[in-house]
RNA sequence: GGGGAGGUUCCCGAGUGGCCAAAGGGAACAGACUGUAAAUCUGUCGGCUUCGCCUUCGGAGGUUCGAAUCCUCCCCUCCCCA
């Protein structure tokens, strides 16, 4: 096992908040000394089973805890999944049945294995605990907090002072995801950094309930692809760690120059000093921050698929936007048969667009290719039993065949 | 319990009887320029084989030649007082 100073180092990297780093060094000497791993906990969702990027620098991080030999703890918050941790878009949710929970847990693990280690991961889930709680239990939990207490939590002050509703069980997450840790016996809990409040409950609900209060580390949050909001599937601007590789490599290449070097930061194993080396490059004029973009796109992909496939993206990725030329896996469709077929029908058929109407302003706006050749025509007949290559906007195609 | 303000198209937000598919902004999409970056400029942004028709303004009814706009009931939210 590493020695105190250096699994500091390595925790602290990249993580926002260390509370207590103190405490957590007192815990790690405690740990060398009786061989006893840290349990380190991290409560996930229930209900949202596509993992994107911006779930995995908190993985990476429970990744590393277990390579340093500690306990990680994998807690699916199933029973707190029916509040919906108050983040002012989430409504109350409906409580999820026995196999809507495990099975959506079954993805969220297939998924969380391609960094985590399996087999040095505990998996959990609060309504074990939760469930067997009497209503004198959870009015025994509610009266360890204060209403004022509460109210501090961020977003609570905010959606008041929006006039927005808050409504009063939204209030008991964070006392269960604190009980959770009481629960676990956790010494170390993970979370973003939008979790500090509830983690910072935790501690208390910790002491409160007589066990020792864990270290909270917050890790920062990820921006999506448009580089403001955080990453989020509802929002649209995330990449799934189960995007093909394709759809991935040119998600990354779009992010903004400055995003990049946060996703270096965040995402990327390269050591600081490299990263250093590569802004200054940047800077200087000496790299292109495309090329920079590649390599940092190749590496991403390379982890969730393989080596091979991240090098056939990059090479596709400069055929069809370099060269304008076509991408080897064109979507194909069958004819229609005999007669000719009006073109916006086609489109929206093949969802190359949403609509007839959306099909037409597209014609319109001159982002539709037929065979090479843009088309003006919104009233084009396409002729049947041929072959067609479209194209519509950089991005999306479809070939027609015959047969 | 009493009083007040609200619920509009993806979001914010105008609109208080016809000129409203509904101003403006944002997001998004497309075109130009590029490094599929940023910035900028331009266009589009409910549906429909579209010079016209159909469906939208919390829900259900009603008044009217005509309603997002007026009336009734209901649902939801916020604020103040208790």
């Amino acid at each position: 096992m590493l020695s105190v100073q250096d699994q500091l180092k390595i925790i602290r990297r990249g993580a926002t908040e260390v509370i207590d780093e103190k405490e957590l060094a007192a815990q790690l000497e405690k740990s060398i000394k009786t061989g006893r791993p840290l349990r380190v906990k991290a409560g996930f969702d229930p209900t949202a089973p596509d993992l994107h990027l911006g779930h995995t620098v908190l993985l990476q991080k429970m990744k590393q805890f277990q390579d340093l030999g500690h306990e990680v703890i994998f807690l699916i918050g199933d029973f707190t999944g029916m509040i919906g941790d108050p983040t002012g878009k989430s409504e109350t949710r409906k409580s999820l049945t026995h196999e809507e929970v495990k099975s959506n847990a079954k993805t969220y693990l297939d998924q969380v294995f391609k960094i985590l280690d399996k087999s040095k991961t505990t998996v959990a889930y609060n309504s074990e605990w939760m469930n067997k709680f009497s209503s004198v239990d959870m009015i025994g939990l509610a009266s360890r907090y204060t209403v004022a207490r509460m109210l501090e939590r961020d977003d609570f002050q905010k959606r008041m002072a929006n006039h927005l509703p808050v409504s009063i069980h939204e209030l008991m997450y964070p006392l269960i995801q604190g009980y959770d840790s009481v629960a676990l016996k956790a010494d170390v809990e993970l979370g973003g950094t939008d979790q500090k409040f509830n983690l910072l409950v935790g501690r208390d609900m910790q002491r409160s309930y007589g066990v020792a209060p864990q270290t909270v580390i917050t890790m920062p949050l990820l921006e999506g692809t448009d580089g403001v909001q955080k990453m989020s599937k509802s929002l649209g601007n995330s990449i799934g760690v189960l995007d093909p590789p394709r759809e991935m490599f040119g998600k990354i290449m779009s992010i903004s120059d400055e995003l990049m070097w946060r996703y270096y930061e965040l995402l990327s194993d390269i050591t600081a000093d490299e990263l250093d080396s590569l802004k200054s490059q940047a800077k200087a004029g000496e790299l292109n921050p495309k090329n920079a973009k590649v390599r940092l796109a190749e590496e991403i992909v390379s982890k969730y698929h393989t080596a091979q496939t991240s090098a056939a993206s990059a090479m596709e990725f400069e055929t069809v936007f370099k060269k304008k030329g076509l991408p080897d896996d064109i979507p194909e469709a069958r004819t229609w048969g005999e007669d000719a077929r009006w073109i916006c029908k086609v489109l929206t058929e093949h969802s190359l667009t949403e609509s007839t109407s959306a099909a037409r302003r597209l014609i319109q706006a001159g982002a539709v290719t037929v065979n090479g050749q843009k088309i003006s025509d919104k009233d084009l007949q396409l002729e049947g039993n041929q072959d067609h290559l479209i194209k519509v906007g950089k991005k999306r195609f479809l070939k027609i065949t015959a047969n």
